[in-house]
DNA sequence: CTGTTAGCGCTTTCAC
DNA sequence: GTGAAAGCGCTAACAG
């Protein structure tokens, strides 16, 4: 069942019905037509291995996630395997289970898959396998990495403004406590929205508390534990930004666990803006960043810095925007 | 940067480099380790393409689901490749996004990356297309289709045991109107779930209205809106069963909305057990089917039927339990 | 527009 | 325990 036995039906040599198959060159069209009904009669399918072997190219992209099971990346990468299906790729999603040590078999499995570029959605990344990729020549995309080299290109997310406007939207019903709960300190997203929080903080001059910053794991259950540390707290905040939606989801939980009424008592905001968080009770106010735009920027960057082309690779930015729902509301007794 | 390069660098042969790294046959130790180094040394990955085309085999196993972004999904997903991976396998997850044109597209995929076997965890299926993979004797797995045959497997969820475990538990507080909201008729686990209700019910003589009956599709979406089905009937039932805990939420939220206390005037219960599920407010009770089993069990059934093998499939019944939260209770004035 | 031919990088007998 | 050689199924020049 292979090229060749459709050649022989169809009459014709084995290099014309490859050239039928990958459309390379120009075919009569009747010949094209006796060849792909003699394929599909004896049910042929190319064998994606040797084309790629053959051809050099793999026609696949690789997509390094931190988890599946984090709610943020199942439509990143639903919409970069439909992007990437539309011009005839493959995706080869890796997930790294936010081990260093797994990310490096992860470069390894996409390497010998020789992938014609990676995205590289986590944040947690060593130089040293970045260079195992890009020694390769293998175009790469990061996300909030910043940095932009030959065959690399980024995609950056507006933090600060999304939080800018978040922190007005805190101002404009009454905030003056406003406390953080970051995501994990290695984290570079996570690091790049506390920093982005504390900056427009001082910007306003509203002062921060060390106690009102507290660490948790971008996971529900480090919302809950540092929500219930900031609950522990002589004086309260009266809002609290959260890393994440999922941390913002833990945070809520342990608030009706002990009673604590949303947003009478405290308004909490989130970030991300998963699909879950309007369903929540109450729905939850966030900041939303496009997965959808993040997956298709991301493929494009790769498709466009292809091995023979650019090499130079781009930046791009993506931006955010407040979705004000019921989690938040006026200061209690302002 | 091929095999050849590492075989010169070692001064052994190419065929001896390929016994090294597949460790098909005994080589010197010294050799071998010699090799290794080298291998490390100028960055060598063996190629998957190569290695498959020449062996015929290309270690990698699909696997179908209907959406990523259902959280039903991701778990077994997860737990499938990290099986998968012990045993040196590849997994190509494809995604039918509940399409049966996009399902057609997904087999030719796999087909087309010469799969060793395909674990189906959608319900949505056509002869025609499992014909594709079975005449080419690629080992089956199914889930919830009962067939078993040559080289098809199958995974039964016992959902009998789980509803009856729940309609119990809703007897126990008192209920007697009780609701179902399914999930999409076409789907055969949904179709499972709500035979298994109806049985139920009858089996202890518990009269089931008509319009007691509602249809979701599995998504939130549905959820909100059978709920609200069920709300604007005069009278209404003190308790509801969902074909899943998105449908559950749907309906948790649309509570919510129009002020009905969750549970003191309506019990809730879902099904599956995703995550989210516990910190919904109140937290859901609900029926867990180990998505962590199910993979297990899907790996192991292709891995024993492997082409040359076993031929005959066999059929694994996975259990279900009752995890009773706070979104039950005592019928109102009971 | 189409056939011939030479590999792609690896595995796998078959000898030794 | 190791090497030589013949492909795996396909693509990509190169002629014609």
């Amino acid at each position: 069942m292979n090229i060749r036995q459709v050649a022989k039906a169809a009459g014709v040599s084995s290099a014309t019905v490859s050239r039928v198959f990958t459309g390379s060159a120009t075919v009569d069209p009747a010949t094209a037509r006796r060849v792909h009904k003699v394929a599909k009669q004896i049910g042929y399918f190319p064998n994606t291995y040797a084309r790629a072997l053959s051809s050099g190219k793999s026609n696949t992209y690789g997509l390094i996630i931190s988890d599946i099971a984090n709610p943020f990346f199942p439509d990143l990468v639903k919409s970069f395997e439909h992007q990437a299906l539309e011009y005839d790729y493959e995706t080869l999603v890796v997930d790294t289970n936010y081990d260093l040590k797994r990310m490096e078999q992860c470069i390894r499995r996409l390497v010998e898959h020789k992938v014609d570029g990676v995205a590289i959605m986590t944040s947690e990344m060593e130089p040293r396998l970045v260079q195992i990729l890009s020694r390769r020549e293998i175009p790469i995309v990061f996300l909030d990495t910043g940095k932009v080299g030959p065959h690399i290109s980024n995609i950056s997310i507006d933090y600060e403004h999304g939080i800018d406007l978040a922190i007005d939207h805190l101002l404009q019903f009454g905030h003056k406590r406003i406390a953080l709960i970051q995501g994990p300190p290695a984290l570079r997203s996570a690091a790049a929205r506390r920093n982005a929080f504390i900056a427009a903080l001082k910007r306003r001059n509203i002062t921060l508390p060390h106690e009102y910053i507290r660490i948790g794991n971008h996971g529900v259950d480090g919302g809950q534990a540092a929500m219930n540390e900031l609950l522990d707290l002589r004086i309260r905040p009266t809002a609290i930004m959260c890393s994440n939606d999922l941390t913002a989801i833990g945070a809520l939980n342990v608030a009706h666990l002990r009673g604590i009424q949303i947003p009478k008592e405290i308004s909490l905001v989130g970030f991300d803006d998963i699909q879950l968080s309007s369903v929540m009770q109450p729905p939850l106010t966030t900041i939303r960043v496009s997965r959808i735009e993040i997956a298709t920027r991301a493929f494009t960057a790769l498709y466009g810095t292809a091995k023979g082309s650019k090499v130079r690779g781009v930046n791009h930015v993506i931006s955010t925007e407040l979705v004000a729902r019921a989690s938040t509301g006026p200061v209690a007794g302002g």
